[in-house]
This record gives structure tokens, sequence and C-alpha cells, in this order.
DNA sequence: AAAATTTCCGCAATCGTTTGCGGTTACGTT
DNA sequence: AACGTAACCGCAAACGATTGCGGAAATTTT
């Protein structure tokens, strides 16, 4: 059953020839008479050769693998992310080396170190939410192995970062809003110590200032979970019952404040029109449909990746580091439709 | 830049003893003084020395790595599934290649070949909708190289495998409905040269045969898809207007539906009640949400890797093959509350 | 016919690690 | 003083492939 891998070795013995003689027919290597070529790769298909990998990264120190370590692969952003680096990584011969931190440091740090032992050719980060130490990271530029960071980035480490334009989207989101007649817009936001939570709030409050609306500082929730939006968004609702738009910090906490806006008997876009970010495919079969600004993971993967790839193949390039923004897009659906422009399509 | 990684062989040159010296140091071999030990690690310590998992992977013709073959990593069910196999796997002390088919055959076969060429230890298959050749898996099992086969599984090869109870499943989905009230169920099935497909219909007709209610083959629409849904939905509901309940093979199905329902101006799940096949998170925030069948895709990818890491622990043993099947579960939400016992927790 | 090419192929080192076996010391025993 | 025996450590082969260099045979050139 346990059946020893074909080698050169097997094939070499078998035809009576040398080890290197084979490995140059395999290649094509001009040194080799067509006669020598053809028997060889012909045995070599019949025993279904196919050449160690391994051996061939030990000898060129190079193993073609990517490695990639995100929080969680089941939320729709990161695998969609992971679909767009799988994508480009096939086309250019890379193979992929897929870790989760499961949000723990911890893991992270064992994830990087697995990553070390194994040589991947680069790696590709987003780091998770209780991180705080990088130097686990460190070894990698140490070792000379590249890295991108994308959506969320390490601000000490200098490398090629992928991000979204969060301060823009967020301005976009809190922008719409107002142009469809929102007075009073609340923001669900995320920890002010994520960078996430920081762009996307300075975006809520470069849009009322540049439209002249006042800044009200109870009209700012931190909330950014579908469990913390049933907790906190009835009360909030009530306390604030003037409220008639929400920008919220990402779609699963607005679609849970959807739900809380319907049990409450008031009408989306009516009485509260509602915005979120991410755009995963849930913001299509909410009732109604939530108008979210795109978060374009796949995009996110491809250029991270793209990065990557060509630090890896002009490592002697020392080209600056760069930063990679996504431009962001407002998606309008349903959930801000007031005027019923979208329904005419219908 | 470009930092030469560290070997033993660097240690060994520095401190003056020999490369096996070190490497029996590092493993702790009783062979080696404490002292010497203690040199070692010290050293090995402060270079940052990570031993090469290729040449040990070379020399011990084993890679720790498990290679799994999926369609596609977008779909909530299969990223499920790679986060349940991403964490034993990481318990055992293995790593995971992830390859995506993207439902191509051919893409399908190059993964394959791919990870034969990097020595993977074991492989986990899901197979793509268009494969009808399975000899690129036979490879694997010439070689001695263990495959278990998840949800799509190969039938023409003698595996293990893990799967849902489609049938059960649909039955169950489908005796709820019976048993709510409902007495013209309609189908919505997965194409019938599909495992799944077939499962699920005869589940359905199981449940309707045991509580004597006629099969009316003009209820089973062929339909599997969002898109599919919008196409034929309508119509279908207008040409059968006493259906006053629905099976989904799936839940992107079972949502269309709902939503196409919702704009008929009918109720659910007063007028037609309906029932999914899936439970992803999709189904929380339909309104009403969405009474499904629970596929655990979690606990799928835990019961696969560890079959895979049994079988590749224990190569000598030949235990004969099973076939796991995960025991399906019915979610009862609103779409199928027409007593309102749900509403009465709120 | 001798010399110069060309054609084709093999030797051996290399990548980094493990490990069986053998070789040095130093120590204790008689 | 001679021997036995630990205690430590190094040599070298092995994993599978690539490749510079050198060498033998065949062919052409002079």
């Amino acid at each position: 059953m346990k059946a020893h891998q074909v080698t050169i070795k097997d094939i070499a013995k078998i035809l009576g020839i040398s080890i290197s003689t084979v490995s140059r027919a395999l290649k094509n290597h001009p040194d080799i008479s067509e006669e020598t070529k053809v028997q060889v790769k012909d045995l070599a298909h019949k025993l279904n050769y196919e050449p160690n990998a391994l051996a061939l990264n030990l000898r060129r120190s190079k193993t073609n693998t990517i490695g990639v370590i995100i929080p969680e692969i089941i939320h729709h952003f990161f695998s969609s992310v992971i679909s767009g680096i799988e994508d480009v990584a096939y086309d250019m011969g890379y193979n992929v080396m897929i870790c989760q931190s499961n949000e723990s440091y911890e893991r992270e740090v064992i994830n990087a170190q697995a990553l070390l032992c194994n040589r991947v050719d680069g790696v590709l980060i987003s780091i998770a939410k209780t991180t705080l130490d990088f130097d686990h990271f460190r070894h990698f530029t140490n070792q000379g192995i590249p890295m991108v960071f994308f959506d969320r980035i390490c601000p000490d480490i200098m490398t090629d970062r992928v991000i979204t334009n969060d301060e823009g989207g967020a301005f976009l989101a809190t922008e719409h809003l107002i142009k469809i007649g929102c007075k009073h817009i609340a923001h669900f936001a995320a920890p002010q110590h994520l960078l996430i939570g920081q762009g996307r709030f300075a975006g809520y409050q470069r849009a009322l200032k540049q439209y002249q609306i006042q800044f009200d500082p109870r009209l700012v929730l931190n909330c950014n979970t579908r469990d913390g939006a049933f907790e906190k968004a009835a009360q909030f609702l009530n306390d604030n019952p003037d409220v008639d738009g929400i920008f919220a910090v990402n779609d699963n906490t607005a679609i849970a404040v959807m739900q809380i806006i319907n049990k409450l008997g008031k009408k989306i876009p009516e009485d509260i029109a509602i915005v979120g970010f991410g755009d995963g495919p849930d913001a299509l079969i909410t009732s109604p449909p939530l108008t979210t600004i795109e978060q374009k993971g796949y995009d996110i993967g491809t250029e991270a990746v793209k990065l990557l790839i060509h630090r890896i193949e002009n490592e002697s390039s020392s080209d600056s580091f760069q930063t990679k923004v996504i431009p962001p897009n407002l998606i309008m659906r349903e959930s801000t439709d007031k005027e019923n422009v979208l329904s005419a399509n219908v």
C-alpha cells in the first residue's frame, strides 16, 4: 500500500543511466540526446513521476509558498480577501498557506513561527484585535522575508500595505445621509483604539462639518457588533427620538439595528435611514436592502499579493514601501431610498 | 538586507563543535553534556535560529501538511469547514494548504498535482460541480496518500467520507411543514445528477409519503440559486396558488423566494411557510428569520480532518473506510411559526 | 592519421537536518 | 599499571533534486 514515491533515482536505475542525465532530460537540457529524452520522459510519465518540491525548495531555498495570517476565515470579508489572494497566487505559480489567529495574539505568534519554519517566500497579514506587540513580525524582516499588511495594518513596521479608505468611505456614507435630508445622524462606532474605528469616525465628523451640521457627541454610540446592537440600540433610539439617519461602522451592526427599528414599528428609510459598511452579501437580503460602503475584499487580496510577489521577485530593488488605498464606493439600496428612486427600476 | 538564514552549521562553526552535536543539543539528546546544551541553546536563541522545515521534511519524507481542495472559499459553508479543519490541524501540529477549484475541473486537477508535488501528508476534498472524471484523485491513493472526501464526495473512490444526512434533513424540513399544517408543499430542488439534489428530494418525498400526502410532480421546481429563484419563482407561485409551504434545497434559494413572496404581497408564514437548508448566518437576518436545516460546516471540517490524521498516523492499520454522517437538525424560526410560538419569548 | 571539435553523459558538491556507528577522552576498578 | 566503562562528541550517509566541470566516444577537420 505504502508506495514509495517515484524519484529520478528510480528512473535512472531502471534506464541504467545517471541521475543527472534524468534530471537534464526532464528539463530539456541541450546536452541530452533526443533519444534519451524520449525514453526518460516516457518512463517518468508511466511511473507517474512528480518532482519532489521539498528537495527543490531546499536546494533553491525558495518555496513558492505565501503565508497568510488572518483573524477569522468565516468572516465574509476575509474569505473574499483569501479568494483574491488565492487566484493571483495561483496564476503566478505560488501556493498559499493559511493560518487563522482567531483574534488571539498567542496564536498569531505561533502562526508566524510556523511560517518562518516553513520558509515561506513572503507573508500577508491582517493582525488580530488583541495584538499589541509586534516583535513576532520583525523576525520576518530580519530574515529578509517580505511582508504586506492589509486592512488591519501594523503602524510600527515599515512594509507595503493595502487598506480601505475608511475615512473616505465614512464620509461618503454620512454625506449620502445628509443629501437625502437627514438632519440628526447617529454613528454606531467601533472602539477608538482601532484604526478602523478612528478612520470611520473621522469621516463621519468631516462630512458633518463640511455640510455645517453641528456635531453632537450624544449621537455617537460605541457599538460595533450584532449583540451590542441588541443590547444598546433600542434604548439609544428611545433616548434620541429625533435621530433620522444612522451610519453604522459595519453591516452586521447596521443589520441588527434595522431589525430593532423594524420591531419598534418605525419605517426605514422614511423614519430612519441607515447606512452600513462592508457590503457583504447580507446587505442584499435584509428588508429593506441595506445601503452600504463597498469594502472590496477580493481586490484587497489581489493587490496585497501582487505587492508581495513583486517584492519577492525583486528583492534587490529597494523601492520604498507603498501603501495602497482601495477607494471606497457607496452602494445605494432601499434603506436610504427616501425618494423611491430604486423602485422605479423594479 | 537579504540575511542568510541561520542554520545549525553556523552555530556549530561559531561554537567550534560539530553539526551533529548541535542537532543533538537542541533535541536534548542524553549524549550531550549540560554545558554544551546550554551554550548551543543560548546561541540558537540569540541568533533567532529556526529549524528549516524543508530539510526536516525531506529527510523524514513527511511534511505535516494537509492539503484541502474546495470549490469556493467565499461560501459560508466552506469557510466554516475550513475553520474546523484549521482548528483541529493546528492542535495536532499540522499545517493546512488550501486550494480553490472555483468549481472548475481543470483547476481541480492542477490543484491535486500541486499538492502531490508538495508531498502533503493527506488531502481533504470536496469536488467541483464540473468534475466527472476522478483519475486525478487516484494518484493520491497510488502514492499512499490518504484522502477524505466531505460534503461533495466521490462515489467511485473508496475512502473515508464525511457527509450531511441530506435525506434525513429534507425529511425533517418537510415533516415540519406538514406538522404546522401545510397541505401543498412545493420543493425547490437542485439538479438530480448531484447527490445533494437526489438526497434532499428523496427526503421530501419520504415525508410526504409517511404522512399520506399525494406527491405532485408539478410542485417540484428545478431551482437552486438566488438568480434562478428570481427567474422562476413568481411565475411558479402564480401557477400554483394553493402552495402553502415551500422546502427549498438551500438557504440562498429560500431567501430569494421569501423576498419574492414578500413582494407579491403574501404573508410568511401565514400564507406560505418556508424552510431552507444550510443555516448560514443569512437565515437570521431575513424578515422573517428563516427556518432551516443546520448544515454543520465546522463539525464536518473537524470530523474530516480527524479521520484524515488518523489515517496518516496509522498508515499500517487497514481499518475499513468509514463514512461519517453528520446528523441533521431543524432550526425553527419565524418563517414557519404559524402559531406565534417564538414571539412569546421576545 | 593525428588533431580538433562536437555530442553526450557522469561525478560530486550542495541545500539543512537527523542518526547509526565509531572514536576520544577521562574516570574508576582491580 | 592495565583494563573496563562511562560520558561526549564527530564522521558520513541519507532525503531528492540541480549543475559546474570534466571526460569518453564519435565525428569532423587538417
